[in-house]
DNA sequence: AGTGTTATGTTATATTGTATCATTAGTCGT
DNA sequence: ACGACTAATGATACAATATAACATAACACT
């Protein structure tokens, strides 16, 4: 498999954690990182499953890559996006701090995606919110179902919801 | 089917909204309405269905529940938790403002959920971010993926992610 | 080497959601 | 009231996403 310097140093960063952590970087979680690293774009298990399939020579079955995708995630280094049922790697791993929370932007229609940046205060007092309702957040990530420029100019106006108040 | 005076003023809402907006509150919708409304809880377009066909006489099938599900959403009755793919009607609408942001704390876990007030100010200084990358917030909802307070003492310490940095 | 643990392979199946076309029920103009 | 149009539902099939369960392989430790 290709490797460009960026996807090594997603590796390199990857076996730090994995050291640090006590578990195993394996050949094939190796692999699934790489393709999903040089994909940069949400995809869901089984067309990761395509992609790595067409460029690793042994063969993978989703469920193996549900399992690695779960581990990748568990160590931070994939987010799994709910909203649309897609897995994107971490772009705060490489070189940088990794302790933001990243706020998906998620567009509903073509699933494009932005990580906006917020504010650190904000995100900061808000947990204190979720802290007070007696919740602890997980996943270090939030999501917001929307609409992209793009898709906003091709939908049509006056959705039922429109009117309403 | 039997109707507390919530759910009956749950359908009033509903009615008069219809009304505005030119849709039509039909009888199947609308008792879908109320047996969402009587559960209170998130449920599947699955599970949903099931308590429909406990409760009214007229048997219905999930496609039908998925339809119905969608126009609810619509005119903003229904919120759908993509984070857990369940719904549960909006407690926004009965004798209250609409123009809220609902923020859903989703326990990951036992998938309760709680719905957090969030500041105004926060919300409208949020969305201005959104607004500023170019997006256009839909569905009126934000989720975070979290943990509820029993679930956080149910689980295991260490996490592979634990040691991170 | 032997033993326990972790990761993967393999098959089957559960869960969630959509496409498509037929049928029914309203709506509107005449 | 009648026909024509549109909206809503019924019904069947299927796609897409995800998990369960058990077997095998790889590693780690003594």
């Amino acid at each position: 498999m290709m490797s460009t310097v960026a996807a090594k140093d997603m590796v390199k960063v990857a076996r730090n954690i994995c050291d640090k952590t006590g578990n195993r970087l394996t050949e094939t979680r190796q692999h699934v990182l790489e393709v999903l690293f040089e994909l940069d774009t949400p995809v869901s298990a089984y067309e990761l499953t395509e992609h790595y399939n067409l460029l690793i020579d042994s063969p993978i079955k989703t469920m193996s890559i549900y399992r690695i995708l779960d581990f990748l995630e568990s160590i931070r280094l994939v987010h799994r996006l709910r909203s649309i049922n897609k897995y994107i790697v971490c772009h705060h791993s490489v070189g940088a701090c990794h302790h933001k929370t990243p706020f998906f932007l998620v567009c509903k229609s073509c699933h494009c995606i932005k990580d906006l940046e917020i504010a650190t205060e904000f995100v900061t007092a808000f947990l204190q919110q979720v802290e007070e309702a007696g919740f602890l957040s997980v996943g270090s990530q939030m999501e917001l179902s929307s609409l992209c420029k793009n898709c906003q100019q091709s939908l049509e106006p006056n959705s039922p919801g429109d009117i309403h108040d």
